[in-house]
RNA sequence: GCGCCUGUAGCUCAAUUGGAUAGAGCACUUGCCUACGGAGCAAGUUGUUGCAGGUUCGAUUCCUGCCAGGCGCACCA
């Protein structure tokens, strides 16, 4: 209901600009924003001051002839008793301010639909396939990981609620030089164990989990194993146990390997050479890269005969595509972002639009205690794992604070801030006003239906506010599609959070005469139903209790 | 040396992608519990947006040049 306005207002909009200006602007000009602040409207349009642009005029005078003809238009709508004001303001702004029965229903439609009522069909069900995390199976998942998997996995979820078919896949490097390294490691500090004298190489793996498989080794015996396959799998059973107790759980495991044995590398590389986008020199065998806005051009195939890491990714993304997915959106961390360039010019050569591969930077985030980092030393191989942060804080903080930065920027995650239990942590701050709800709601007994209260009643300033708030969610969730960044979410709950417990200090719900107390309980259930989508799609839960 | 990212309140970060008076949390000060969960609410203080120019109705945002910090520049993955 609320969009149908909204839409129909806009096409009012753009009739009355294509009357006034009859041409002389061009149409992508005619765009009204979203709700944004409550202090200009609640929804505005900045029309008149591109109009002025193009033409120019006076911008509030554009605003002004504007206005005074889409007033005629509305009040000759049905939409009449859902604006109840048009004002220029500012520059030349044109602000529409809301009529009650407009939040009223807006209200009844969240409690019929539920969530549904946020869903807007953005994806139209583009297949979607987010590659993330994709760590090779050396060791346990780092913080940076885990970061990765929070972000990957929220992202996916609402692309998901806003219809796109959405695959999660992890790349899965099981073959390769750390393979080979990790089983080397193993089988040398088994060596030590039966007691011989090994010279263990620097760029060798160190961590504690290397002395485990190797114990275990000693116990079961050794003979004949494939060290690097052995240790490998061992590592990956660990990754996806961490995983999982993360929430995180993927669609596909995508094998590294099966990219040569299949003949897939050989197939991508051959249409290459075909359209002349491969070519030898020092024995090697180099991408033209440079043709596509790389620097310089990369090795493919080593002078020795071996494939570089270019190789498997180049037949990996092909075959993506050729799965039938068209948004291919890959994490990465930062250490990655001078590889961008040559993937989307592998992409490119291969004939796709380069445009369907969209790679996300993920920042680090630092871990804090009171204030002050945590030192890791990664000479003895240790560094804060996902299995550390899990165990202190648990899924719900973790998964929280790891999404509460824009995705492009460093994170300071405070261990101690995640753990405490008030207003100081915002993953509690949120999840109160969920079990809060939940509380009056257990205690108001018998309901009824609440869609069939009379919201005309809510009328105190924090009550409109809260609808108002709820109003924004579809528009939050345009925004995370848009940019391609689910932590905006984070930040919208806390502010439904804010105007709940505003409303809630402010105001009584039981015990009020009973039509009010019935709208009250309904707008509760509404904010409810929207922390708990909101907090759903973080993967965060949603307790009735605390 | 070349390239990418970042620079906003004491600290951590926003600013609807070029909009309106640059906002939140923390910290600090002060109030609010005989009623639905005080794990909460309210009030107060904090700015030369790194610096200097440019583009225009309008710049934290875009362009140029400096300054500072981070990262990347492999026939590693």
């Amino acid at each position: 209901m609320k969009r149908h306005i909204q839409d129909r207002l806009l096409e009012l909009l753009a009739a009355a600009a294509r009357d006034a200006f009859a041409g002389q602007i061009p149409e992508e000009a005619l765009r009204v924003d979203l709700p944004t602040d409550v202090r200009f409207g609640d929804v505005t349009t900045n029309i008149a001051l591109q109009a002025s642009r193009v033409l120019k005029a006076n911008p509030r005078q554009i605003a002004q002839e504007l206005s005074v003809s889409l007033r005629k238009r509305i009040d000759e709508s049905d939409l009449k008793r859902y604006i109840q004001d048009i004002k220029i303001e500012g520059a030349g702004f044109i602000n529409f301010y809301f009529a009650r029965p407009y939040f009223q229903e807006l209200l009844k439609e969240i409690l019929i639909d539920k969530e549904e009522a946020f869903k807007v069909d953005f994806g139209r069900g583009e297949k979607a396939l987010i590659e993330f995390v994709s760590a090779n199976p050396t060791g346990p998942l780092s913080v940076a990981h885990a970061r990765q998997a929070a972000v990957g996995d929220a992202l996916a979820k609402v692309l998901d609620f806003m219809g796109f078919a959405v695959s999660r896949e992890y790349y899965l490097n099981d073959e390769g030089n750390q393979i080979n390294i990790l089983g080397n490691s193993v089988r040398l500090r088994l060596q030590e164990l039966l007691g011989e004298t090994v010279v263990f190489p620097e760029d060798h793996y160190q961590g504690d989990y290397i002395y485990d498989m190797a114990r275990t080794l000693k116990e079961k015996g050794a003979q004949g194993i494939d060290f690097a396959e052995y240790s490998s799998a061992y590592i990956l059973d660990i990754i996806r146990k961490e995983l999982d107790d993360f929430g995180v759980a993927f669609d596909y495991w995508y094998s590294q390997k099966s990219l040569r044995t299949s003949g897939k590398i050989q197939q991508a590389f051959d249409l290459l050479t075909e359209k002349g986008f491969l070519y030898p020199q020092d024995g090697a065998t180099w991408l033209k890269s440079t043709a596509f806005g790389d620097d310089k051009d990369r090795v493919v195939i080593k002078s020795d005969g071996s494939y570089t890491y270019l190789a498997p990714d180049i037949a990996y993304h092909r075959d993506k595509f050729a799965r039938g997915f068209s948004l291919l959106i890959n994490l990465w961390g930062p250490d990655h972002h001078g590889y961008i360039n040559r993937l989307k010019a592998a992409v490119e050569a291969q004939g796709f639009d380069p445009k369907g591969v969209q790679i996300l930077i993920v920042q680090l985030a630092t871990i804090f205690r009171d204030g002050k980092p945590v030192q890791m030393s990664t000479r003895r191989g240790q560094y804060i794992t996902l299995r550390e942060v899990l165990d202190e804080v648990g899924k719900d903080a973790a998964r929280f604070f790891f999404l509460m930065r824009r995705t492009s920027s460093h994170l300071d995650f405070d261990l101690e801030v995640a753990k405490r239990r008030n207003s100081e942590n915002p993953v509690y701050y949120v999840q109160y006003a969920h079990a809060r709800i939940s509380s009056i709601l257990r205690s108001a007994q018998s309901s009824g239906n609440l869609a069939e209260c009379d919201a005309a009643l809510l009328r105190e300033p924090e009550e409109i506010e809260l609808i108002k708030k709820l109003g924004q969610f579809t528009y939050v969730l345009q925004v995370c599609v848009h940019t391609l960044d689910p932590y905006m979410v984070t930040v919208y709950l806390q502010e439904v959070a804010e105007r709940f417990h505003r409303f809630y200090d402010r105001h009584r719900v039981l015990g009020q005469e009973s039509g009010l107390t019935l709208a009250r309980l309904a707008l509760l259930e509404a904010a409810q139903t929207v922390l708990r989508t909101g907090l759903g799609l973080l993967g965060v839960s949603s307790p009735d209790k605390m």
